[in-house]
DNA sequence: CATAGAACATTTAGCGCATA
DNA sequence: TATGCGCTAAATGTTCTATG
C-alpha cells in the first residue's frame, strides 16, 4: 500500500541509520509492524493502555485551521478526557469574548511510540453550543500535519482513551486502508459525531455478538416503518400486513431474493408477532419451515390429486374452491376435515433415536394410505441447514402507518440436533399446519408451527433456563439480552446544552433510556405527565410573562423544568405501581419494579464519579453561567433585532451593552466595598 | 387526520484576521 | 508559510403546527 510506503519512510528518516544493520533490522520490523487495519490500531493503542476507541470521520473543515468539530452541544466532554475547563479571557486579537477551554493530554501514536501535541485543548464555544478541538499540531514534532491541515474528504481521526486519561490520536488520509475500512463498515454504533469502535473488533469470527449487537440497533429504533427491501437493494415501504419480516430483514440489509431465507451472517432470522413485550406471546404460530413432501400421493400423484382426495370444500361457501387445513400432531386423532393424521414411521419415541433411515414423517389416512411423506434424509437435511443457528425476534406491530417494534428479547438457537427435532414433533411440539387451495390455479404453502416456542419465553426471566430447555427440547440456548441491553443503553449522547439550567441532564437520559425500555402501557404515563408538564409550564410562561416567540429561552425552560417534573411524576407513579396488591398486578408489580431499579442504575451511573458520563458540578456551573450570559445576551440582541436592527448589527451592539454593564457593576463593587 | 411548510436543530463550510 | 481563533452562513436534518 502506498501509504504503508509512506509510513516506513518517515520511520526511516526519524533517526534511523539506513547503512547499519540494526538500523535495517529495526526496518523490517517496522514494515512488520505498519498498521493495515483498524484491529492492528487497536492492538497499538491498546499497548498504549487505550481502553476505548472512537473514530470520527473527518469533514474537510475538520482540519487544524478550522479546529475538529466534536458536536453541537457538550457530550464530547464525556468522550474526550479533560482537564480542567477554564476561561480564557485573554484578550488576543480577533478574541472578542471570554471563551472556555479545556486542556487534553493529546498524543499523536505512531508504531514508535508516542509524541504529545502538547497545545491540544479543547474550546467550548457555549453560545452555538459546540466543542472544538485545537492545537494538536502545534508543538508536535511527528504531529500527522499532512493529513490534519488539509481539507481532503475522507480523512479519519482514530482516537484511544486511555485509563489515566490520555487521548491518543491517529489519523488516516482518504486513501489508507484504515479510512477504508471505516468507511465500508456499518456495524458500529455512532455517538454523536463519533463512531463508537467495540474493543473487541478483532474477534470477527463472533457472530453470534455481531448479530446481537445489529438487533439490539434494531431494538433501539423502537418503531420502524413497514418496509420491504427490493431486490435492487432499495428499501421501499410496505403496507401489507406480513411486512415484520420484511422489515427486520430490511433493517438487516437483506433482500428476499427467491427462495433464500433471510440469513444474517450465517444465522437464520424469524420474527414472530407479539401483542406486547412483557409476556412475548406469539400471536400466531412461528413457522420453522416449509419442506415439501417428498413421498406418498402429494408427490406420487401430484398435489391436485393429493387435495382432491383430502382436502374438503371450502367452509366460507367459496364455489370452486378446495382447502387442505388443519393442525395435524403426533399426539392428535385424524382431522374431521381430511381424515389424515400426522405419524413418524422409522422412529421410536420412547428411546429418542431413529431406528429405520429410510423412514420419516407422515400423514395417514384411516386406510392406512400414506398421503404425504417427508423422509428423515430430506427433512434433517433442511433442518440442519435452517436450524443450526437461528434467532427468533419479537415483534410488536401497530398502524397506520404500519410499523414494527422489534423486541430485545431474542431467543437464539443453536447445536441443533435432528433427534430433538423429531422429539419435539413427536410430543406434538411441532406440528404440521398446511394451508393449501385450490382454486382454479394453485397456491401451496406448507407450515410447521410450534406453540411450546412461544409460551416458554416468558418464563425465561422467572424460571431456570435449563426448564425452558426441558420445554423446548431442543439444543437451544437462550439469551436473556433483554437485561443485557437495557445495562448498555446509556449514551452521553443527549443534548446537554438544553438541560444546562438544571440537573436536567440526567432527567434527559433517563427519559431516553426509559422510554427506550418501555412497554406500550407506559407510553400513556409519559404522555400523561408531559402533558401535565406542558401544561404548568405553559403557566409558569404566562406569569412570568415571557415571550412564548423566544423559542429559544421557552426551550431551555421548558426543557429543564420539564425534565425535573416529568422524572418526579414518573417516579411517584411507578412507586404508587408497586404498591398495589392486586393479584392481577403481580406480573405488573414485577415489571415496574425491575423499571425502578433501573431506573435506579441509571441514576447511580450517572452520578458515579468513575462513570464516563459524569459531568462534574463545577463544571456544570461554568457551563451554566456562560449559558446564562448567553441567554442575557441574546434577549438584548433579540430587542434591539426587534427595533429593525440587522441580526449582526444587534448582536454587536448587545455584546458592547453587556461589557459596559459589567464593568459599571464591577465599579460599583468597588465603590461600596471602599 | 394527513399534509405541507414553517420553525427549529444540527452539521459543515468558510471568511477574516491573527501569530510565530 | 503553517497554524490558530472566533464567528457566521449555508446546508442539511427533524419536529411542530396550521390547514383544509
Amino acid at each position: 500500500m502506498a501509504a504503508s510506503g509512506i509510513n516506513t519512510i518517515v520511520i526511516f528518516l526519524n533517526g534511523q541509520k539506513p547503512g547499519s544493520i540494526s538500523g535495517r533490522k529495526k526496518f523490517l520490523v517496522m514494515i512488520k509492524r505498519v498498521i493495515t487495519s483498524i484491529t492492528q490500531l487497536l492492538q497499538l493503542m491498546q499497548s498504549h493502555g487505550a481502553t476505548r476507541f472512537y473514530a470520527k470521520k473527518l469533514s474537510p473543515n475538520d482540519n487544524s485551521k478550522n479546529q475538529i468539530y466534536l458536536g453541537g452541544n457538550f457530550s464530547a466532554l464525556n468522550i474526550i478526557p479533560f482537564k480542567d475547563i477554564y476561561i480564557d479571557d485573554s484578550d488576543l486579537v480577533g478574541s472578542k469574548r471570554e471563551r472556555a477551554k479545556a486542556d487534553v493530554s493529546f498524543y499523536w501514536i505512531r508504531t514508535e511510540g508516542k509524541y504529545k501535541a502538547p497545545d491540544a485543548q479543547l474550546i467550548l464555544y457555549s453560545k452555538y453550543p459546540e466543542v472544538r478541538m485545537s492545537g494538536f499540531l502545534k508543538g508536535c514534532k511527528n504531529a500527522p500535519s499532512d493529513i490534519m491541515s488539509i481539507r481532503d474528504e475522507g480523512r479519519v481521526l482514530f482516537l484511544g482513551i486511555t485509563h489515566n486519561g490520555e487521548v491518543l490520536g491517529y489519523a488516516t488520509g482518504s486513501h489508507h486502508p484504515l479510512s477504508k475500512e471505516l468507511y465500508t463498515q456499518d456495524r458500529w454504533e455512532t455517538l454523536g459525531v463519533f463512531i463508537e469502535i467495540p474493543p473487541d473488533t478483532n474477534k470477527r469470527q463472533d457472530t453470534k455478538s455481531q448479530l446481537l449487537f445489529v438487533l439490539k440497533r434494531i431494538y433501539e429504533k423502537q418503531w420502524i416503518a413497514s418496509q420491504k427491501m427490493s431486490i435492487n437493494g432499495l428499501i421501499e415501504p410496505y403496507s401489507a400486513r406480513n411486512g415484520g419480516g420484511y422489515t427486520l430483514e430490511a433493517e438487516l440489509g437483506i433482500s428476499p431474493n427467491g427462495h433464500s431465507e433471510p440469513d444474517y451472517l450465517g444465522w437464520e432470522i424469524k420474527q414472530y408477532g407479539v401483542a406486547d413485550f412483557i409476556k412475548f406471546s406469539s400471536k400466531s404460530p412461528v413457522t420453522l419451515m416449509t419442506p415439501e413432501p417428498t413421498g406418498g400421493i402429494y408427490q406420487d400423484a401430484g398435489i391436485v390429486d393429493f387435495i382432491r382426495k383430502f382436502g374438503y370444500a371450502d367452509k366460507s361457501g367459496k364455489v370452486d374452491r378446495i382447502n387442505f387445513g388443519g393442525i395435524y400432531a403426533c399426539n392428535k386423532d385424524y382431522h374431521n376435515g381430511t381424515g389424515l393424521r400426522l405419524g413418524l414411521d422409522g422412529y421410536d419415541s420412547s428411546t429418542g433415536k431413529i431406528t429405520d433411515m429410510s423412514g420419516g414423517m407422515l400423514l395417514i389416512s384411516r386406510k392406512e394410505e400414506i398421503a404425504a411423506q417427508w423422509g428423515f434424509v430430506d427433512i434433517m437435511q433442511h433442518w440442519n441447514r435452517k436450524h443450526s443457528q437461528a434467532a427468533y425476534v419479537p415483534s410488536l406491530f401497530r398502524t397506520p402507518p404500519p410499523e414494527y417494534y422489534y423486541g430485545a428479547k431474542v431467543l437464539l438457537c443453536e447445536q441443533t440436533d435432528f433427534s430433538l427435532f423429531l422429539k419435539a414433533v413427536a410430543s406434538g411440539i411441532i406440528y404440521y399446519d398446511p394451508g393449501i387451495k385450490i382454486e382454479g390455479c394453485l397456491h401451496c404453502e406448507i407450515t410447521y408451527s410450534q406453540n411450546a416456542f412461544v409460551n416458554s419465553i416468558p418464563k425465561l426471566k422467572t424460571s431456570s433456563r435449563l426448564s425452558v430447555r426441558n420445554i423446548l427440547t431442543m439444543g437451544r440456548q437462550l439469551n436473556a439480552i433483554g437485561e443485557e441491553f437495557a445495562l448498555r443503553y446509556l449514551s452521553p449522547l443527549d443534548n446537554i446544552r438544553s438541560d444546562n439550567l438544571d440537573n436536567g441532564i440526567l432527567g434527559k437520559t433517563i427519559n431516553k433510556l426509559l422510554k427506550e425500555t418501555d412497554n406500550i402501557n407506559d407510553h400513556k404515563i409519559v404522555k400523561e405527565v408531559s402533558q401535565k408538564a406542558a401544561e404548568s409550564i405553559k403557566d409558569y410562561y404566562e406569569r412570568m410573562g415571557i415571550d412564548a416567540h423566544y423559542t429559544n429561552k421557552r426551550e431551555y425552560l421548558l426543557r429543564a423544568s420539564y425534565e425535573v417534573l416529568r422524572k418526579e411524576e414518573l417516579r411517584k407513579h411507578l412507586q404508587s405501581k408497586i404498591n398495589i396488591t392486586d393479584i392481577a398486578d403481580v406480573k405488573n408489580k414485577e415489571v415496574l419494579e425491575d423499571k425502578l431499579e433501573r431506573l435506579m442504575a441509571i441514576y447511580s451511573r450517572l452520578t458515579n464519579k468513575d462513570s464516563v458520563f459524569y459531568i462534574p458540578e463545577e463544571i456544570n456551573k461554568v457551563m451554566t453561567e456562560f449559558n446564562n450570559k448567553e441567554i442575557k445576551l441574546k434577549e438584548l440582541a433579540m430587542e434591539y433585532q426587534k427595533q429593525g436592527m440587522s441580526y449582526n448589527k444587534a448582536n454587536m451592539i448587545a455584546k458592547e451593552v453587556i461589557k459596559y454593564e459589567a464593568k459599571k457593576i464591577k465599579g460599583n463593587d468597588e465603590y461600596w466595598e471602599q
